[in-house]
DNA sequence: TTGTAAATGCAACATTGTTGCGATAATAAT
DNA sequence: ATTATTATCGCAACAATGTTGCATTTACAA
């Protein structure tokens, strides 16, 4: 059994997307955190905190992956929530409160989701 | 006003794409036309037939890109329709039928989506 | 204080996507 | 059929993104 250690990339990284009211490439978070710890450390972060249930992870329409702080799920630990992410200043927000509806034919079992829209923001509108 | 030709790597990429049942990659599509032409060609390919509306585009969870035909909109031109990732075969569908559905707070315009679910599809559940 | 293994830095590599430019070839015009 | 136009292609070079191996560092438990 591996157990984690707090270090203070992690520490760092995790604030920072905590704090991020929009969801952050790895682009973004290294030039967030110059001089924190190498490029490679910022994957491994992310891959951490991903698997401890701290972040989630999104993928834009252009492919370009986000993570984002887990707020609005502290007990049951699911997000099935839209993204937004907007073609004018580039940000990619969660709706947490929005879950969309589908009817999936038979004999499929879902396991995770990915929803973005894009188009603009209330900002930018 | 620039019009456009008919190649054969046009022809032969369009065709793939169109026949197959799971929506492909760039990488996949490359490895079943071997010879046909160069890895940049395929790009410039891909971006002429999304132009041109017969393919459609989809950003699986892992970020990765794909493309399948478009068959569910001969009239009206929209891919609001869900695809399947299975995480056992790898393959990516559409769900031509499945839209979903979602309220959207106030002041966001939608231009595109990229819904994907991914888990076990029937053959592999 | 010390031992351990989790985490890091670094180098090297793989994959994916983009750009510029001269050469080729599809199509329209003659 | 021949020619002119220019869309498309191949190639090289580059940029961005992500992965892996390994020696070193360091968090933390004993």
């Amino acid at each position: 059994m591996k157990s984690p250690r707090n270090t203070i990339a992690k520490t760092e990284i995790q604030e920072l997307i905590l704090s991020s009211k929009s969801a952050l490439s790895h682009a973004e978070i290294q030039s967030n955190l110059i001089g924190l710890c190498d490029r490679v450390t910022i994957y491994r972060v992310l891959e951490r905190l991903l698997e401890e249930g701290l972040i989630h992870k999104t993928v834009n329409v252009d492919g370009v992956v986000r993570y984002a702080g887990c707020h609005s799920c502290s007990e049951k630990h699911n997000h099935n929530h839209i993204h937004f992410s907007c073609q004018k200043c580039k940000s990619v927000t969660c709706l947490d409160e929005v879950e969309p509806s589908y009817n999936l034919p038979k004999n499929y079992k879902v396991c995770e989701m990915n929803f973005t829209l894009s188009g603009f923001c209330p900002q930018c509108l």
